[in-house]
DNA sequence: AACCTTGCCAACCGCACGGTG
DNA sequence: CCACCGTGCGGTTGGCAAGGT
């Protein structure tokens, strides 16, 4: 047996909101506030909704500063960066942006967003990059981690082989030293990007030591050898920092080089929230900038 | 002009969580 | 500790509009 209803939904208008409905909502809240109590408030306000419904059309469309229509390209920007390190966390996302709501940031990235990434991510299997400007670091970012060297890559008219790449993707090992990554790393930041990482919590007491990888070292789906082909493997090719990337990534708690106050502030969101009933947080591996212009792929425990 | 397909987005649904008694 | 309830979230869907044939 399932849970009761949360109104009677034979009772209750469904579908679209007619002009006459909105500004019921409004001129309520406007008046009264929300009271705390979603379920009560149509009744209140004179409206044949469920409260879960007047909820979302207030939170989605009637509250103030909501920001319609196309969404520039630093909050395509945001969205991916994020995209990339938290996954489908769209209410946090969200948070990053301000007038956006989750809905709206959830139905341009399965509608567009994607897609252009898709596009991108195909096209590079080739020589060469194309257009991905999307893949700049926020600019909301403090300045000095803003990765020039990760600009200049995806800049249009920087269309250069793949396999120059190499030399500016950087990761650190557990000593702290910076050495250079590969295009494995490279296509790994593609791969977070289109299949982000899910918590994965295995261990008996509920911790979480398991860095969750999607899929990655199953499909190879994006990976380039160190020539700029398709199919090279993780293993073959790497320069792997002890434990850092490649197959023993399990053990190792994160050590992150950034002092950018979105990241801390998303991160802080995201420890609030992803805590599950076990006990458990998610993982999350994170494309970072340095302030040697590098770009970094870590995570954070 | 009519029909079909695709894209888009507002809204719905069901689940999980937290608060409360 | 448990049950109940309200809220918030992410996935999915229905229906409209635009574009294509």
């Amino acid at each position: 047996m399932g849970r009761a209803p949360c109104c009677d939904k034979n009772n209750v208008k469904r579908g679209p909101w007619s002009p006459e409905e909105d500004a019921k909502l409004k001129e309520f809240i406007d008046k009264y506030g929300t009271g705390g109590n979603w379920i009560a408030l149509p009744q209140k306000a004179g409206l044949k909704r469920c409260g879960k419904s007047c909820r979302l059309r207030w939170l989605n469309y009637l509250r103030p500063n909501i920001k319609h229509g196309d969404f520039s390209d630093e909050e395509d920007r945001i969205i991916c960066s994020l995209y990339a390190n938290i996954g489908s966390r769209w209410s946090i996302i969200a948070a990053q942006l301000p007038g956006r709501t989750d809905n709206d940031i959830k139905n341009y990235w399965n509608t567009k967003l994607k897609k252009k990434l898709m596009g991108f991510i195909h096209t590079s299997s080739n020589q060469r990059i194309k257009s991905p400007n999307l893949f700049l670091p926020p600019t909301t970012f403090p300045p000095q981690i803003q990765s020039q060297a990760i600009s200049n890559i995806f800049k249009d008219e920087y269309l250069e082989p793949i396999s120059s790449l190499q030399p500016n993707f950087m990761y650190h090992n557990n000593n702290m030293n910076f050495q250079l990554g590969t295009n494995n790393q490279y296509s790994y930041f593609l791969e977070s990007l289109m299949n982000p990482m899910q918590a994965s919590c295995s261990s008996s007491d509920g911790s979480c030591s398991q860095i969750p990888r999607s899929n990655f070292e199953e499909t190879q789906k994006f990976t380039l050898d160190n020539y700029g082909n398709n199919g090279g493997t993780w293993a073959d090719h790497d320069q792997k920092p002890d434990g850092y990337f490649g197959n023993n990534y399990q053990n190792h708690s994160s050590q992150f080089q950034y002092d950018t106050s979105n990241i801390e502030e998303v991160k802080e969101l995201i420890s609030s929230s992803s805590s599950n009933g076990n006990g458990c947080n998610n993982n999350n591996n994170v494309l970072f900038f340095s302030d040697e212009n590098k770009a970094n792929i870590g995570y954070w425990g």
